[in-house]
DNA sequence: CGCCATTTTGAGTTGTGTCAACCACCGTGG
DNA sequence: CCACGGTGGTTGACACAACTCAAAATGGCG
């Protein structure tokens, strides 16, 4: 992931902010924020938009790494290059900050060092879960996880919520290692059982969580 | 993974151990170094014999997070409380530093923060390895890929050297997501097709390096 | 309205899991 | 020294979830 949601260090941004006074970056669609490969000399945290992080293979096979959303850091946890391509999916506003300010804001601050260690662990943790649910998973049980992990950035975890779904069907099965064929049959599953609504290409509603939540964790449900 | 090869962060393990003059701890095999959910209080480092890291998940199945081998270190990057139990394989012994003593030395010197931020770095990135590996490889390649690696590991990268293969059929299934079963039909696949010897369950002989690294790497050769 | 990209649906294949039987190694005890 | 029992490993038959290839449908946009 390389993703840190900002839940993992409470109080950390605001010394990262004052690191240095860069007045944010706004970007349109398809904006590149890097490529892999890429002196990673900098971190961005988005303040609006959604990013994605994405990795393409030697085969030509693509893994989304994450879907980064406002809070979210990007470019942490990278030696000197980057290790993924990063790009918007929306419009959105990153807040930059070059990374000679972290390192030296660590020297002067050796307890900074020790909050982004605890994120450093908080973000080993995630991709911990995210390895476990790639490997133990059925498509069923990742999609149903994907969207109420949706639900939740958006703040959304109530039933009859419109939530945007800025991606498309192939991001979606990129993220999940899985093809768009089984997203898509998926979906439509969710959709004929009545558990979720999908009004068009861009968004979709949940209409009964609890029972979204149960395919979510339960192998036998599907 | 939660464990760094010591090639991560070079010149670390000198300060570490000065942090700390526990003199090492001898273990028997199958000792446990702690259980999920215990207090984090200590990073162990392996000086000889080969350690476990597994998970055991609510519904019974079981992953094998990492097998550690001497200079791995186990114990970094969890928060209050391991997330995983750890176990010896074979009789080995282990250098142990207190967790308060890193913080401490932290405080102290900020240039160390920086190097386990690095080592996190580097943590990081294996993880996004092992989770491609998880999610896009077919059984041949993580077996092969995994053979690989323990040959790495013994520093045995020529043909024809026996490789110590400490663990039992479930260890290797349970840590490359695959059932003991098909991890043995590709055992004896590379076996009959003269890539690799079994002379006995406890070790095995790589004769033709190069089709082996053919095979974890391309889709198409199993 | 009509075009094009995206998504959905369908039909058939395949790799890996499951369940079950069998085998081989190895320590134990007579 | 050999018979025995048990654990761990191998092999076989079958099932099924997800993949592949192909075609149809949908939706967005000029």
């Amino acid at each position: 992931m390389y993703l840190f949601p900002n839940a993992a260090a409470p109080g950390l941004n605001t010394p990262m902010r004052h690191v240095s006074y860069e007045p944010g970056r706004v970007v349109g669609a398809t904006t590149v924020l890097f490529h892999e490969g890429d002196d990673a000399e900098a971190l961005y945290e988005v303040v609006t938009g959604v990013f994605r992080a994405s990795k393409v293979f030697p085969d030509g096979r693509r893994q989304v790494v994450a879907f980064a959303y406002p809070g979210d850091i990007i470019g942490f946890g990278h030696g000197d290059t980057y290790r993924f391509d990063c790009d918007a999916l929306t419009p959105g506003k990153v807040q930059v900050t070059a990374r000679g300010d972290i390192m030296r804001a660590i020297r002067n601050r050796p307890e900074l060092g020790e909050k982004l260690l605890t994120m450093a662990a908080g973000e080993i943790a995630s991709m911990h879960d995210r390895s476990e649910l790639l490997c133990r998973k059925s498509a069923m049980e990742r999609l149903a996880g994907f969207l109420l992990s949706l639900a939740g950035r958006a703040g959304k975890q109530e039933n009859d919520q419109r939530i945007e779904l800025p991606m498309c069907r192939a991001d979606i099965a990129d993220h999940l290692a899985l093809t768009i064929e089984t997203v898509s049959r998926n979906m439509t599953k969710l959709r004929t059982r009545g558990i979720i609504d999908l009004p068009n290409r861009g968004s979709f509603v949940i209409r009964d969580i609890a029972r979204l939540r149960d395919l979510a964790e339960c192998e036998t449900l599907h």
